[in-house]
DNA sequence: GCTCTCAGCTTGTTGGTACAGGTTGAGTTG
DNA sequence: CAACTCAACCTGTACCAACAAGCTGAGAGC
């Protein structure tokens, strides 16, 4: 046992088949009695190697058809920093952005400290749900504390334009943010909501938005990973922008 | 087999047994065969329960021992912006940054458009490894281009103690940078690099440093994605600093 | 020609068996 | 008392068999 086992050597084979190309890209697999034959190996094993495959996100697994080869990469959509914006950031290919619930909630040890509210304080939370492309880009749900949202449109069950808007025209002028961001395995609920394949990360957001005297929203998103890439700017970038 | 079938039951049971506490964390589950009894299933379908909590990062399997719960978020590193410093990060808590490698390479499609120079222009390229307390915490590669670093201290196969300032005592002051951010599946030479178990997803950071002229560095860094929040911030944050 | 059925493919799930190799602690041996 | 052996546990790997259920295309029936 020492050795590499059957089943891993098997995965490492087809890993470098789908890489080198030799495989193209929605390409199917061969079936696995095929494989077995291949392989000289049960189709046990054969299964064991294309789990390691399926959950390193190289290959999806249809019931009745086969195994195909994931697309790498199969759209990227920047989050890239407004210049000349309010502060924020647009996401020009993220449209499709829709309010599925608004809530009433009191804040708890993930939400109190970085609102600066005491545990409990009552919070108004909007909960989004965002299409990248034909798929699901992400889930989100901003917290407003209450006083700041008390007689705005975000208390209202509708979609609105710019939350930071109405902020700043109730008196409440976003300056600045911290975002934290963590990258882990989606739970199943996330799974499904965002309709992930085995194999694919999510990247975890917590955005904290800040006027001159507190802050004043905190967005906690949970995007796809396999459809989202993040870019941050910093400093003088005219040399960046010249083109 | 419309019902929901039976290892992804038990997988449930399992977890929510590990997120409610009743398994606490570090603790040791229950043996396989314990489980056969318990849910009176075959030891195949049992691990097929215990095979998905492992790639969902909930538990770590070792031969001879048992199963155990993850410790969740074993330890988090902030690469926060420095408030002050020649517009880099500071990485604190990262500490142990040593050399691996150095190498002179031609620049490739991944790398030349972000560098703006031809594709096969020669880089200077470090490779990095980091330790985050005592485990792995990311490997990165720094690729300067040539002309820019032709008889510096980063030619020499020898620790840097601020590459930035080197490239600034030599005429080339960064003055910004953009970060790329993407989280994906480690391949497995990056698991064994950075000793990630499995379920455990990386985050890809390409940071491309800017001088008033043009770009002077690209560091492309993986990190290991249960060691490491990163964090960002942007505009006036008195409020935010203000403790 | 059109539709419908069904055989025959596919993957998914569950059961069983066997052995390899890591781990531990009880008990033996020096 | 200390070291060593070994039985008894653990998980990892590999095999076999069987059936469920999704999918497709050939061919029967209209």
């Amino acid at each position: 046992m020492r050795a590499e086992s059957r089943y891993r050597q098997i995965a490492r084979t087809l890993r470098r088949e789908i890489q080198e190309g030799s495989l193209p890209q929605g390409g199917q697999l061969p079936s696995e009695k095929q494989m077995e034959e291949r392989f000289e190996a049960s189709r046990n094993t054969i299964r064991l190697a294309l789990g390691m495959l399926r959950n390193q996100g190289l290959i999806v697994s249809r019931p009745g058809r086969g195994h195909y080869v994931q697309d790498v990469v199969p759209e990227i959509f920047y989050a890239t920093r407004s210049r000349g914006g309010p502060g924020g950031f647009n996401e020009p290919n993220l449209a499709g952005l829709t309010l599925e619930e608004l809530q009433l909630l009191s804040a708890n040890s993930d939400i109190a400290p970085r609102l600066r509210v005491p545990e409990g304080t009552m919070t108004v939370v909007r909960h989004l749900h965002r299409f990248a492309g034909d798929r699901s880009g992400s889930v989100s749900s901003a917290f407003y504390p209450m006083d700041l949202v008390e007689g705005t449109p975000l208390m209202l069950p509708e979609d609105v334009e710019s939350a930071l808007e109405v902020l700043m025209d109730h008196g409440h002028r976003q300056v600045g943010y911290v975002d934290e961001l963590e990258t882990r395995m989606p739970t199943p609920q996330e799974a499904s909501q965002l309709e992930l394949t085995p194999g694919v990360p999510v990247l975890e957001v917590h955005r904290t938005d800040y006027s001159e005297d507190r802050p004043i929203r905190l967005v906690h998103t949970v995007y796809a990973g396999n459809s989202i890439r993040y870019q941050y700017e910093h400093g003088d970038l005219t040399a960046y922008h010249r083109d």
